[in-house]
Order: C-alpha cells, then sequence, then structure tokens
DNA sequence: CGGACGTATAACCAGCGAGATATGGATGAG
DNA sequence: CTCATCCATATCTCGCTGGTTATACGTCCG
C-alpha cells in the first residue's frame, strides 16, 4: 500500500517529526516515551506527530500493555525515491533529446 | 552547494510548487508566463513559488528581455536521495546486526 | 481497590504561508 | 513616444498546522 508522495513529502517536511523518523531508523522500535524525551516537544505532540506518521504509512505501532511502540517502516519512502527517480528521468530523456537533435543536425 | 533536506522537503511539500518543479523537469525551460497558464493560480503566486524553488537551488532562471526563462536544477535533488539512501542504510545496518546476533546465538 | 504511570485525545492559541489584488518597473511593439 | 506586455514586489487575508495545557483512558503495582 502506497503511499502518494504528496503526503510523503508534507508528513516529512515538518522538522521535528522527520527527526522522530530518523530516530526510529537509526535505533529501531521505541515507545513514546523514549521518542518524547529526545524530541525537545511536549509528549502530547510527539504523540500527534506519530499519528500523522502512521497516516503516511510512514511508521506502526505495536501496543504492549501501558505502552506503545513504534517503528519505521522504510518500504513507504520508495515512492519517494520512485518520483526522484522520475525526475532525474525526465531530465535525461531531454537531454537525449538534445544529444540526437544535435547529432542529426551534425549530419 | 548543497541544500539540506530540510529545505528541499519544506519547498517541495507544497502541491503547487511541486507541480511547477514537474513541470520543469518534464518539458524544460519554461517561462513565467506558460507556467502560470498551466498553475492553476494566480501570476504572482507563480512568480513566489518560483522564487522559493530558486532560494532552495532547485530551478535556476535566465532573464532575457521583459520575460524570465526558468529550468530545473535536477542535481539539487541529490541531498534528498542521500537522506532516503540513508534511512534505507540504517534499516539494513540494524537489521545486520539482528542478524549477526542470531548468528552468535546459535553458536 | 486505589494510586501512579504511559499514552491518546480535546480544546485552544499563535504563527506561518499560500493565495488574491494592486502596483511598480522594465522591455518590446507600433 | 506611448502603450501594451511580462514579471516582480507589496500588502492583506485567511486557513492550516504545530505547539501548549488539561484531561480522559487504560494498565501495572502495592
Amino acid at each position: 500500500m502506497h503511499t502518494s508522495p504528496d503526503i510523503l513529502f508534507r508528513t516529512l517536511a515538518d522538522p521535528t517529526r522527520r527527526a522522530i523518523f530518523e530516530g526510529l531508523c537509526r535505533d529501531g522500535e521505541q515507545t513514546v516515551g523514549a521518542l518524547t524525551a529526545r524530541a525537545g516537544v511536549s509528549q502530547p505532540a510527539v504523540s500527534k506527530h506519530l499519528g500523522v506518521l502512521k497516516l503516511a504509512g510512514l511508521v506502526s505501532d505495536r501496543p504492549a500493555g501501558r505502552q506503545t511502540h513504534y517503528s519505521a517502516q522504510i518500504g513507504a519512502l520508495a515512492p519517494l525515491m520512485d518520483w526522484t527517480r522520475d525526475m532525474a528521468g525526465f531530465w535525461e530523456a531531454r537531454f537525449d533529446d538534445l544529444e540526437d537533435l544535435l547529432k542529426r543536425m551534425d549530419q
């Protein structure tokens, strides 16, 4: 289930939220409390960010008793990579066209 | 001159602005007027978006008489690709650590 | 059972940013 | 020279969102 690049860009645009995601990528599964300790914002703010990340498919939660463990879903970044590759692809395609044109003009 | 991922994410988070950038990637250099015709917003809005894109290093302008031609700077996307690769890299590193641990436990 | 702990939700507020309109400034056409 | 055209800037408004505090809900412990 791939999220649109639009949602991904919007979700990752906020520095606090992206830092939370980066933390989960670097250090793996963490509880809300652990994430809050490093986030520099209040616990409700962290919970809200995690909610947004979850909606974007970038994290998944694992409730365990009274704490919730979150972990990154690295696959969710695929549309981002695709988009970037597409942009570079368009670029090169036009470059190739230019090369062809120059080649034809050369004859 | 590489722009920080932060600026890139924030710049590309807006759909209108990203659409303008995509148009420049797909179809190459275009004037403000041509971009405005497709953007669905007013000309000043397009000019402002182009200003933001330029600040992020994603586009360059080429003034020619009374019209300005803009074109995409595809290289500016490099930090984005790097960031994505890093995230996937952390993911795999932790995966490898887990494999090592399991291997050692197996002995 | 009661109280402490961990997390989520509610309600509210402030700032930012994307949009519009109006205008200025430069250039090309007639 | 005059006027139309193209773009950029100024100014304002309004909606969204990220932050806070307060509170509710569920869970572990004594």
